[in-house]
DNA sequence: CCTTGTTAGTTACAAAAACAACTATTAGCC
DNA sequence: GGCTAATAGTTGTTTTTGTAACTAACAAGG
């Protein structure tokens, strides 16, 4: 096998993804977790509910790239927690139609508007440019 | 509360950052898994012991961000995969150094290649430009 | 020495995730 | 229509993780 000079274990791409993921997710999560004691599955479950309009789980699934078990728990606890309600499509009855609350979208937008600023704390720390190319690559990555 | 127009919750750095984790870890996951049973936390010990030579599992557990639970159960798992050893310190007693056997690190050298290799396919989506940035910015945000 | 506090590492139990098997409904095809 | 396959979603079981309590070894002050 050739000899690789250059690389160093330490800054493989996957493992600073996920240091840079956990250390960056942990103060938020500490957030919605004391505030709505809600999972990390419900938060995203929630967001995307709220950012994509009357979605089925399935498309969630599809959209975050979780699996439907996690989904479909998630969904639940959030029903529980009375943040959505969920309405069997009339066209095929396989499919439910998941909307938020008045609750459920709240706190979404009081979510939303904290992870702005966090967004905006993290960002904080690198130029405009920098910032920008760092987005757009993740953007690149991060789709499925 | 203040409107922010710009900010859409899908670009939220965090969940950016989970998702190209996720993504950009999947196959590696899978080549480690597959070829050496390893758990992600016995690669990432694995990783850490080669890179940093005799070291122990609290010295592991400040370098990567892992709790000492953790580390304790892959340090075990790695052991009884013939990986590691570990010697207690004599100068204290409750220090034990870890070191990889000859297999141990046949598997670490092995797996560097790989990581070497899957990270040139994951920078080819980029321009050198980006690629830097990209993996300054990381760098920066994983620093503990 | 002998308490009190601290550190390295392990173990036990509870929470969450992964995986596989299940139900209910629809679609396609003969 | 009636068979087979596919899809949306749920439930059950096993792994893995997180949390807290534990043991063993040391350090420092009296």
């Amino acid at each position: 096998m050739a000899r690789d000079d250059e690389f160093d274990i330490q800054h493989f791409l996957p493992y600073l993804l996920n240091q840079a993921a956990d250390r960056s997710s942990l103060e938020f999560q500490r957030y919605y977790k004391s505030r709505y004691s809600m999972l990390r599955t419900e938060w995203r479950v929630l967001f995307h509910i709220g950012r994509f309009g009357g979605i089925t789980a399935k498309q969630i699934c599809d959209r975050a790239g979780l699996h439907k078990t996690k989904v479909s728990r998630a969904v639940r606890a959030l029903e529980l927690k009375r943040f959505l309600t969920r309405e069997t499509q009339a066209a095929d009855r396989r499919n439910e139609t998941l909307e938020l609350t008045t609750a459920g979208r709240a706190a979404f937008d009081e979510l939303c508007g904290a992870a702005a600023r966090f967004d905006r704390d993290l960002m904080a720390g690198f130029t405009a440019a920098e910032g920008q190319v760092l987005r757009q690559c993740l953007v690149k990555m991060a789709r499925l």
